[in-house]
RNA sequence: GCCGGGAUGGCGGAAUGGUAGACGCCGCAGACUUAAAAUCUGCCGAUCGCAAGGUCAUGCGGGUUCGAGUCCCGCUCCCGGCACCA
């Protein structure tokens, strides 16, 4: 490794590129000049706003930062010198785990000095100090940091207003608690049965918590009509959000309950043969006959111990249990068995299933498994002869006629969902004439749980009251401070469990004594609306500024990792429809546009992680090659949403590329083969340079617009050497490809711009446009196929008509012998490309 | 199982249906140097050939086309998401 880079030229006065000496120089003087800082009510360009998801401040800028903001910072800095105002800001999601287990972790040790607070607002020091050497145009003056009073007290006002509104509410529900953060968490941060952070096996627990309906908003939420966002973004959530169109059928136990279940396929409704309920479905205790009370029980008991992942892993093999009771189907008064068993669900549907074993391979798997009754309802098309259930091997799900199945007998299931299948359409009316069901959809997305059983989040602001119930909290007392002086007990507990002063209050209904809610709110909560808060931060008279708001977003362009697909992306979709709906903003959604950095790797092709030891340290690499060179080598990997796995490999490229630049400018030029190069080859450079770097950055394809200037900067040194320095193309290509390198490198660029004698900064230049008319040469090469093949080249006149290029290509000497004796069968001649022979 | 994405030299990768491998890394040779580093120049898919040139080659098998990495049909493998979701 070199200590500095080292350069030279064909002779005269060198001075190396040391970039040590030019990047502080230049970041001090852009935050001196405020270059970067943004008028919002600027109106003399159009506006843009360009988000990128700001980090949890951990304490160190990870190379994986800088692998997502070094690129949306080039792209931002490209859109501003387009001529638009561009609002790029910076902040730090500063709620968490990792600051709080820090805290609880010190006091076992018996430090009791540590706390989240103090931690946080150390980290996210020194983290903004290693933000600034990487250059970027973030506009601190709008910073953002969630854990201040002043931003979580709109949180809590926001959550007064849901309960208000009914989007907030409270309810005893099954819970995925986490034994080792000691806390809830919603389903989108279960992964596998893990906890998303600790990686523990998560719990099933009964506890009352908070939720948010985003159910509410699931047919809202599956509309992505005008955003320009990544499909496979678009196809997680859809997924995520589960939509089944199918109908509800209310069947009738002997002893007159009502037992619903959910099914997509109410066609096959003549096939039900018997019914599975969930094991916490609340008719189970009341239906199960004295004969089989025990084994119910007992059954009910062991799954209720079951984990997740424990369900998961008993998924191969089917169990249950006949709780003795039957149930009568209402198109056909057949008298069913019904069943519990853990393959249903309490938490989706009804929890409770009709059983069509001939349709549900699940449920053909239970009835060979117990012995019950299958019965064909679907002859799949090309089937012949009787449709026997003793010869399937599995359950039929796909198109076919209906049989066994009254009314619908000879209609068809084409195999489409919901009323697109003529025999499903049918079926519905069917139950709805004889009132026994109606359609109905249903949604995999479960209520948002917020609430945390942790400390360093945003308290949740309600209180308890014997007199009152559950009151939140008067407005004008927000916000309910966040205590500070608390004790990290080695016991792991939320420290404000036992704060007397915290819980102790009054009630804001009664007067009278009080509880508050010692839990606190999830922290996507923070990250569901923060950056409508960057367009006012420090005001603290209402959380979001209705003109700026309306001005500003939605977000043109919003760039943050492939993982926040679903959690923070869903999460800030739907608080984006409440603030509409509780009158804040006037948008929809949040993020006109998304694009997705992917995943940069250990070079082991692992997650980089400390305890892997693979974790790769960008002030290191900054301190031995410059914050241009790595910026330009994370954007030069491949292809930013692709991710990669670190390398060093390569980087020592870049490194030479810029000092190449460097030289263009800083060396004294001595080339003189004269000839090697016209002024108009130059000038072709130079434009074809603009046309591609400008459509490479637009697209955000970083790694093609650098190949693009090297190959400028490679044009340009061969010129210099053939005696073309003087001249003024010469001099038009160094200064353009200076602009052009602005936003991936802009120290390097500021620096050279500077050098070059211009005025200003590089970075408040306009960006190039190119000249079609300089593209075009005098003369072209083709290639000359004959049956396919290439045979030759040949360089022909630019404006040369087809017969005449024909006529050159004949007579190229290959291609002459590849055609003589032949009869020319065809001739294609495609101008600019290439001219095709087919001979027989 | 369902949904999404992918497979191209030794490596990262590039290619509106039109000369596959741009740009870079690694490697080899040369220039400069007492020497080395750095820098600069050239070469760099496989294979046959002295050469001219030929053959093969973008995961596998077919197809459409004058022409396919690219389009169509059928597979294999890899990565990501979801998953006993009725």
């Amino acid at each position: 490794m070199t200590e500095t880079i080292n350069k030279s030229a064909a002779g005269g006065h060198q001075e190396r590129y040391n970039p040590a000496d030019i990047e502080r120089k230049w970041q001090q003087r852009w935050r001196e000049q405020g270059i970067y800082d943004v008028d919002l009510h600027d109106d003399s360009k159009p506006k843009y706003y360009f988000l990128t998801m700001y980090p949890y401040p951990s304490g160190d800028l990870h190379i994986g930062h800088w692998y997502a903001e070094v690129p949306a910072d080039a792209a931002a800095r490209f859109t501003r010198m387009r001529g638009n105002n561009v609002l790029f800001p910076m902040g730090f999601d500063s709620f968490g785990l990792p600051a709080e287990n820090a805290a609880v972790k010190a006091a076992r040790a018996g430090d009791t000095n540590v706390h989240p607070a103090t931690l946080t607002y150390e980290r996210i020091a020194h983290m903004k100090q290693q933000f600034q050497q990487m250059g970027a145009m973030f506009d601190w003056s709008k910073e953002v940091v969630t854990c201040d009073p002043g931003y979580y007290k709109w949180n809590q006002l926001f959550f007064i207003e849901m309960l208000e509104k009914g989007v907030a509410y409270r309810k005893e529900s099954m819970v995925n608690w986490d034994p080792v953060d000691q806390t809830v968490l919603a389903n989108e941060q279960v992964i596998d049965g893990r906890g998303d952070r600790s990686g523990a096996l998560i719990e099933r627990r009964l506890m009352p918590q908070w939720h948010f309906k985003i159910t509410d908003y699931a047919d809202e939420l599956l509309d992505f009509s005008g955003l320009d966002w990544p499909s496979r973004v678009v196809a997680m959530q859809t997924n995520w959000i589960g939509r089944s169109e199918g109908a509800e059928v209310v069947f009738e136990s002997e002893q007159g309950d009502q037992i619903r279940v959910f099914t997509t396929r109410p066609d096959t409704l003549w096939g039900a043969t018997f019914m599975v309920l969930a094991p916490e479905h609340p008719l189970v205790a009341k239906l199960t006959t004295d004969e089989q009370r025990a084994a119910t029980e007992a059954y009910v008991e062991r799954t209720s111990h079951m984990s997740e992942v424990d369900r998961m892993a008993d998924a191969k093999q089917k169990s249950g249990v006949f709780i003795g009771a039957y149930a009568v189907n209402p198109v056909n008064q057949a008298r069913i068995p019904i069943w519990i068993a853990d393959y249903v669900l309490m938490g989706y549907g009804t929890g409770a299933i009709m059983a069509v074993p001939y349709g549900d391979q699940r449920d053909f798997e239970f009835a060979r498994e117990f012995g019950l009754d299958i019965v064909p309802v679907v002859r799949p098309d090309g089937a012949e002869g009787e449709v026997l259930s003793e010869e399937l091997e599995e359950a039929w799900a796909g198109p076919g006629t209906m049989i066994n199945s009254g009314p619908l007998n000879g209609l068809r299931h084409n195999g489409e969902k919901g009323r697109a299948s003529p025999a499903i359409a049918a079926a519905i009316e069917h139950l709805e004439s004889i009132n026994a069901g109606e359609e109905q959809v249903t949604y995999r997305l479960r209520d948002w749980l917020i609430s945390r059983q942790r400390y360093w989040g945003t308290p949740i602001p309600v209180l308890y009251c014997d007199a009152c119930g559950i009151v939140p909290e008067k407005r004008e007392n927000l916000p309910v401070i966040l205590p500070e002086d608390v004790a990290f007990l080695p016991t792991g507990e939320s420290p404000l469990k036992t704060h007397e002063g915290f819980i102790n209050a009054t009630c804001p209904s009664c007067g009278g004594a009080a509880k508050r809610e010692t839990d606190t709110m999830d922290t996507f909560m923070d990250s569901a609306w923060y950056w409508f808060r960057y367009l006012s931060p420090n005001d603290d008279s209402r959380p979001i500024d209705p003109e700026l708001a309306a001005k500003w977003t939605p977000v043109d362009m919003y760039t943050g990792g492939i993982e926040h697909a679903i959690l923070h992306l869903l999460y800030a979709r739907f608080f984006t429809k409440v603030l509409r709906d509780l009158g804040y903003v006037s948008v929809s959604e949040p993020f006109q546009r998304l694009r997705n950095q992917g995943m940069i790797l250990g070079s082991d092709n692992e997650k980089m992680s400390k305890s892997r030891g693979n974790v790769v340290n960008p002030d290191d690499l900054v301190a031995q090659y410059g914050a241009d060179t790595v910026r330009a080598y994370l954007m030069f990997l491949g292809p930013w949403d692709q991710g990669a796995p670190w390398s060093y490999t390569g980087i020592d490229g870049q490194a030479r590329f810029l000092s190449r630049v460097w030289s263009l400018v800083v060396d004294s030029p001595s080339g003189s083969q004269a000839g090697g190069m016209t002024e108009a080859e130059v000038r072709r450079a130079v434009h074809h340079a603009i046309k591609e770097v400008t459509e490479d950055l637009a697209a955000f394809r970083f790694n093609t617009a650098i190949a693009e200037l090297m190959t400028l900067q490679g044009a340009l040194t061969k010129a210099r050497a053939a005696g073309l320095a003087g001249s003024p193309e010469w001099r038009a290509g160094v200064s353009t490809l200076l602009k052009l390198l602005a936003p991936i490198a802009p120290h390097i660029a500021e620096e050279l711009w500077h050098r070059l004698g211009e005025d200003g900064s590089v970075h408040l230049q306009s960006w190039p446009s190119f000249d079609p008319a300089a593209l075009v040469s005098d003369t072209v090469t083709l290639a000359v196929q004959v049956n396919g093949k290439v045979r030759g080249q040949v360089e022909v006149p630019a404006d040369a008509t087809k017969d005449a290029i024909a006529a050159i290509a004949k007579a190229e000497p290959n291609v002459a012998r590849h055609l003589e004796g032949k009869e020319l069968a065809r001739e294609i001649v495609v101008p600019g490309r290439l001219v095709s022979f087919v001979v027989k």
